[in-house]
DNA sequence: TGTACATCAGTGAACGCGCGTTCACTGATGTAC
DNA sequence: TGTACATCAGTGAACGCGCGTTCACTGATGTAC
């Protein structure tokens, strides 16, 4: 990903206008993200970018994608194939970590409805969406998965943006990941004891 | 507040922006809220927005401002002291609601990280976490109020994203109360029976 | 009640800026013979 | 192996645009006498 060896005339221009765009974001946040400067960043003329890019949006679009890529990665990372409420905790960490860890990257990911137009971060999406059902699935094989999955979704969604938004104390990663974990167990407890709670 | 009736010159011309600046924000999103776009739908040159707002960011934190003072106000409304999870989750239903309804200005009010130096809307911001604090204080006493209204919070503000970003079926509005309100009992389920799981 | 004056909300022209996008071009790479 | 040619990634100049912000101004309002 990051060889850049198979070079033409400048490289691996469109991983380096992406690696550009990262930078950017995380430097200026989103308002920053420009194919300008994108293009300047990655020692380019203005118009080079437009070689590999329609224009700003599939950029913005690609990096999105990029980055649900990158997150599933992570979450596979914290656990394999969760199968108890606490390994499925530690995959709900690492998905507020990466949201801590990349704050600009994230809220692209999830700042506009999802682009229709773009194939690739339609497809990224969905495969989030489908991993996190699977994992709920797994962790919780008698419920509804999908009404539970979203609820979990939601609950560990909701934690990484209230952080994010420096409404929750974010100063070391173990107070992150106590009331992370604490969060999720308290909604799996209600599941193993009542499961109709959440599927009735 | 829409009545408009202290007029100098051209009217109230504070109010007359913020319902401009909601009004692009809705049809444009929040790449279409300028200072010069506001002053046109105002029906006024672009330099008279300046006699009232310091500059655009401070327009912007306005608008927020206003939009967490309405949102406490729907929550209110939807139950003014809920005792029960049966009745929080009302509450919670009706922070779905508005976020669904006001898609774009949901958006700026938690787009950003707030803004320390705008007053106005660090207040709006804090006391509406107090005031989900202490509905939460007040439906469950026993638990740590602080930890386990960050979750409340959390869960429902993490719903109110996904709905927005396609991710639930938004079609219905019963559909959306229905599952509000079973995530919000599921939590509320876990927490009646070991509040443990929270709190420690 | 009438006049003189201070206040200040809104005007309109102008500034410099960075943006997205286009265009004809250049020059390195890769291919056919 | 060497030459001719097609391809196409990247150039650089240019376009028109809307933006935030400033400035000297105008003219209505409200106040002091």
């Amino acid at each position: 990903m990051s060889q850049a060896s198979g070079t033409y005339h400048h490289g691996d221009l469109r991983a380096a206008c992406l690696r550009a765009a990262r930078d950017l974001l995380e430097e200026d946040g989103s308002a920053g993200l420009s194919l300008r400067a994108v293009a300047r960043r990655a020692g380019v003329s203005a118009a080079a970018p437009y070689r590999h890019f329609a224009d700003r949006e599939a950029l913005v679009s690609a990096v999105a994608a990029q980055g649900y890529r990158e997150l599933a990665g992570h979450l596979a990372a914290a656990h394999p194939s969760p199968a108890t409420p606490g390994e499925l905790a530690a995959v709900a960490v690492a998905y507020v970590r990466f949201a801590l860890d990349r704050p600009a990257l994230f809220r692209v990911m999830f700042a506009e409805p999802c682009d229709p137009g773009s194939e690739e971060r339609v497809g990224a999406t969905s495969a989030l969406a489908e991993y996190v059902q699977g994992i709920v699935r797994g962790v919780l094989p008698g419920a509804d998965p999908d009404v539970l999955a979203t609820t979990v979704w939601a609950l560990v969604h909701g934690l990484a943006f209230l952080y994010l938004d420096g409404k929750l104390d974010a100063s070391t990663p173990e107070a992150v990941a106590d009331r992370v974990g604490a969060a999720v167990h308290a909604l799996f407890t209600a599941q193993a004891k009542s499961p109709a709670a959440v599927t009735g």
